[in-house]
DNA sequence: TATAAGTTTGCACAACCTGCAAGATTGCTT
DNA sequence: AAGCAATCTTGCAGGTTGTGCAAACTTATA
């Protein structure tokens, strides 16, 4: 085969889109970030990303899309790593492992991810369009998590499993991104699964 | 005392606004869970309760806060109750214990929270405007919590448990509304409070 | 270069939401 | 009962969000 399932190349095309794309996203985090959300126009972003308003509703069904961005690819790569891990550790644990990639991916752009996190714990109404309460994302998890444990998917156990770990998730990105001088994402989300995993047992007053 | 404390006579006026204002948010349910939320105008919520259009926004800032509903009170009560619960017990078992007149009011409406968790459903951006993963919410349990165990709101655990509790009340809610010919609305809370404690294990596979 | 495909843009338009001021209703006082 | 003050409702004007359509423009391909 001949590199099939990787991109062949780019093309102009697709740069430009993505360049685009990435502009908007990020005068639209900014812009916000700086002054708030009711106080920034879809004209003053597209105007700070050169384009037309029109077009920025060629890439954002609205304003609030442009915030939280497009994670629907990482997502996908988190179920499918889910589904393929060994079927003896506990949910929780493969849960954990399959975070490793978005993770990673979130540390790569750090800077753009702690704007993110300000602007959505002061606008809470984008919060379930972040990585999890999303409906469709909330369900492909559950399906996956439920074929894991081999229960029927209305059991209530793999959607209590994947709201928990959604929210310890949330929990760990939002101390993450409250101070940058703090432990890595990574270690964090690990003490929040670890404390879930306990039972959430009564820390030391430290 | 000459029963202080207690509202003295409602009054025709606050009879007709408590009257206007139910009328718009179960319009805007049946309509919404009729048709969809983009498929339901303010205008035609207002028609439906017979105001105008203007007036609704007097009620409420947005179309959303109809379908959502006001639940400051309830979580003024759940942190005056969180507050007041004996120090000795786990934190968990507090919260849990705190839910019970929310759940009690959820019930006595059970028609329409179906409605509103169905519509919420199928309309996740109105998800952190419920009960949980409102910001002011959260942050006022958050401080409780931290409270009682004695920990710096800094710590991550008050945070951590405030979150994953209210994941456990909503997907509690979601199967409650889901079908209603299932178990008690407390009894579902109790079972999923019953697995996070015990660190969500595994359950049989039946 | 010519043609096809995809992208950007302007324009028109419906819906959302707010501020303001006039009119109607309610509560209180005399 | 009449009148005054407070409150609620309503209409109107206007800015913003978001969509459909068709014309211009850019990129890919032959």
């Amino acid at each position: 085969m001949t590199t099939a399932g990787t991109e062949p190349a780019p093309g102009l095309r697709d740069r430009k889109k993505r360049r685009t794309r990435a502009a908007l996203a990020e005068a639209a985090l900014r812009l916000v970030a700086e002054r708030g959300l009711a106080q920034v126009t879809v004209e003053e972003i597209s105007e700070a990303a050169d384009v037309s308003p029109r077009t920025f509703f060629n890439y954002f069904a609205c304003k609030d899309d442009a915030l939280v961005g497009d994670h629907a690819g990482d997502v996908e790569r988190l179920v499918a790593r889910l589904a393929a891990a060994p079927p003896g550790a506990a949910v929780l644990t493969a849960l954990r492992a399959a975070l490793d990639e978005v993770i990673e991916e979130i540390h790569a752009e750090r800077e753009l991810w702690c704007l993110r996190m300000d602007v959505v714990a002061r606008n809470p109404a984008l919060l379930p369009r972040l990585l999890a309460g999303n409906a469709e994302t909330e369900r492909a998890i559950v399906e996956v998590v439920a074929a894991r444990v081999g229960v029927d998917p209305d059991h209530g156990y793999p959607a209590l499993v994947t709201a928990v770990s959604g929210a310890a998730l949330r929990t760990a990105m939002a101390r993450w991104a409250a101070h940058s001088d703090g432990p890595d994402l990574a270690d964090l989300v690990d003490e929040a699964f670890a404390a879930l995993a306990a039972g959430l047992p009564q820390p030391d007053r430290s």
